[in-house]
RNA sequence: GCCCCGGUAGCUCAGCUGGAUAGAGCGUCCCCCUCCUAAGGGGAAGGCCAGAGGUUCGAAUCCUCUCCGGGGCGCCA
């Protein structure tokens, strides 16, 4: 609706130029808006004002002779220049009409468009740790990360969803040697477990596997483990230090071999859980990128090495360092340390790199906001080795903190305090629907307050209730009218569209109308808060038709006229719903 | 100290690529079931858009400064 009006004006615009009555550049789009005030008709076009200066003219003036030129259009009912210079459009009411044979015709794709001219967009997303569950501020990450790919698809991009996995490096060192010395517990060994070790449950259940897997294989007299080893951070050494060489120490008594089976041991446990995590939030992958393949595939170093070769590298205490600063970041940065171990850093530019060599036309990465930090480096990094063509690929989405409320409380999200941390836990409580309904519900950048409460509530104060009731509420009408004898044909309906001429249904037609503006916007701004709150507004303007009015009328072709429009609206909440991941009930 | 995000109705938030009288839900008050789910709907009250400057035909929206919250600034990942 929107691009036929675009098209409109441009057309008008293109006849002025030609007739050199307009000698001025015009602008590449032209902004078409939905009118806050339905006194100003559907739409308002403020080009007009925009060339007014360009063009030296009037704005109203200009806004006159643009009227003029406007091609015929059978569904623009009213043309009107108002105010300053807008031009505002009133739409036929077969336009909308229209679109509810459009959105029955289109079913499922209805609000799908090719404006992503199947560009190819990597959204890489939640890329947690594999060093144990999911929790809660991952959640976010899932469900807006996954959102955003789901929107960009159906905005006719081709869209490879990516999961990072950090599969190599000190964290999953730690997490080895952690699940090792549990195991070595188990197998009767006494010992001091490590400050900075793993300490949660799931470490157990992982060394308890191995033990029963492979009895007392691994097993080494904790004497051994110890000896020499420097004291921890209790015992007033440093903590870090202590680890390290407990680390060094695994490796050493257990071989590589073995080591590596109590490493993957843990990696495959854990990552298993949080594959099945997401996969039970209704988040898949194309991917599952794994660190370590790209560390053994030599793209790390080579990484490292194109960036000696630009000279963007030196040598400093021992340390191999990043020349960022020559790329605005705030200082340089380590990418090999003095003892010879690359830092994640230098893992993430091999990376990055590899991205944009995979050819994706646009690269998405959603982090937390405390990382956000980062974002210079990468970019300094990406344009080092390439060009800044190739930073802008570049989208980093940060996504801010959610804290958690129960009866009015914060709760404490720390893993100590024992209250609920874990992704999964919060989808046992307040079910997969809600939790990635109101992870989206506002913008990334936006701190939420998620309240669980409220998203188990079931009455309108809960919007994802409030939206699923409507969908419901529909399909209940349509088990009363089978109750009732009746039948429903939306061929019938669609002749008889015209005889839907109550505000109620007018205003539903025109919401319905937006929803393809929607769906693009939201995508295109990675924005899918904007999505939840056109399907409450949907929901609302469908409630207060349901009470206004009876759908079940005696008068066939009204009623088939109705049931037509309850019926289409129903297929746009599924849809939006759909793309938000979250089910449209038949009953409630 | 530097950097990022936020500050809009009593509460939680939309609106921010500049547009016409600033919106929604909750809460408060009033009203609506002989009728398809009242698990719903309608209406009212409620605002110095944190503050001060600037840009312009026009600013909640863009720029600068100040104040108040949250987060980040490792040879950690």
């Amino acid at each position: 609706m929107k691009h036929h009006l675009q098209e409109l004006v441009q057309s008008a615009l293109h006849d002025l130029t030609s007739s050199g009555v307009l000698e001025c550049a015009l602008p590449e789009s032209i902004t078409i808006e939905r009118t806050r005030d339905k006194s100003h008709g559907d739409f308002a076009c403020n080009i007009a004002m925009v060339l007014a200066k360009p063009a030296r003219s009037k704005p109203r003036e200009l806004a006159e002779k643009i009227v003029a030129h406007l091609p015929e259009s059978e569904h623009v009912a009213k043309v009107a220049i108002a105010g300053p210079g807008f031009i505002n459009l009133t739409m036929a009411e077969s336009a909308y009409h229209a679109v509810v044979r459009e959105v029955h015709e289109s079913g499922e794709a209805y609000g799908r468009s090719t404006i992503g001219a199947g560009k190819r967009v990597q959204v890489e997303f939640v890329s947690a740790n594999p060093t144990g569950p999911l929790h809660v501020g991952h959640g976010r990450g899932a469900a807006y990360g996954a959102t955003v790919a789901d929107l960009l698809a159906a905005a006719g991009f081709e869209v490879h969803r990516e999961y990072y996995v950090n599969d190599a490096g000190r964290q999953m060192d730690i997490l080895g040697t952690s699940v090792w010395l549990r195991y070595l517990e188990l197998a009767g060994e006494t010992l001091t477990f490590p400050a900075n070790g793993y300490k949660g449950d799931y470490v157990w259940d992982i060394a308890a596997t191995l033990h029963r897997e492979h009895g007392d294989a691994f097993r080494h007299p904790a004497a051994d483990v110890y000896h020499g080893i420097p004291a921890d951070e209790p015992a007033g050494g440093d903590k870090e230090a202590h680890i390290d060489a407990l680390i060094m120490r695994a490796k050493q008594l257990l071989g590589t071999e073995d080591y590596r089976k109590v490493f993957d041991r843990g990696l495959d446990t854990i990552l298993g859980d949080i594959r099945q995590d997401l996969e039970e939030f209704g988040v898949v992958y194309e991917q599952w990128y794994s660190e370590r393949e790209l560390v053994e595939s030599g793209k790390v170093d080579a990484a490292i090495e194109q960036l000696k070769k630009s000279d963007h590298i030196y040598e400093e205490k021992g340390a191999l360092w990043f020349r960022s600063t020559d790329f605005g970041d705030e200082k340089d940065r380590v990418v090999v340390r003095d003892n010879g171990v690359k830092t994640y850093f230098a893992s993430d530019i091999g990376y990055h790199w590899h991205k944009l060599d995979r050819g994706f036309d646009r690269v998405i990465d959603v982090w937390g906001a405390d990382h956000h930090g980062y974002v210079p480096r990468v970019k300094a990094a990406l344009t080092a080795m390439g060009d800044k063509e190739d930073a802008d690929k570049l989208d980093v989405l940060l996504v801010q903190f959610a804290i958690l409320y129960r009866g009015g409380e914060r709760l404490q999200m720390s893993t100590r305090s024992g209250s609920f941390v874990t992704l999964r836990e919060l989808r046992e409580e307040v079910g997969n629907d809600a939790a990635r309904f109101f992870y989206v519900m506002r913008k990334c950048e936006q701190h939420m307050d998620f309240d669980l409460d409220l998203a188990k509530s079931q009455s309108n104060d809960n919007p994802l209730f409030y939206i699923q009731y409507a969908h419901a509420r529909v399909c209940s009408v349509l088990r009363q009218m089978e109750e009732k004898g009746l039948s429903h044909d939306n061929g019938a309906g669609l002749k008889n569209i015209a005889l839907l001429n109550e505000t109620h249904e007018q205003e539903l037609m025109r919401t319905l109308s937006r929803y393809p503006e929607i769906v693009e916007g939201a995508a295109l701004s990675h924005e899918p808060h904007q999505l939840a709150h056109y399907l409450r507004e949907l929901a609302n303007d469908f409630h207060t038709y349901y009470n206004a009015h009876q759908f079940l009328v005696d008068e066939s072709g009204v009623r088939d006229a109705r049931l037509t429009l309850i019926t289409a609206t129903r297929q746009v909440i599924a849809n939006g719903l759909g793309l938000l991941g979250v089910s449209a009930p038949e009953s409630m």
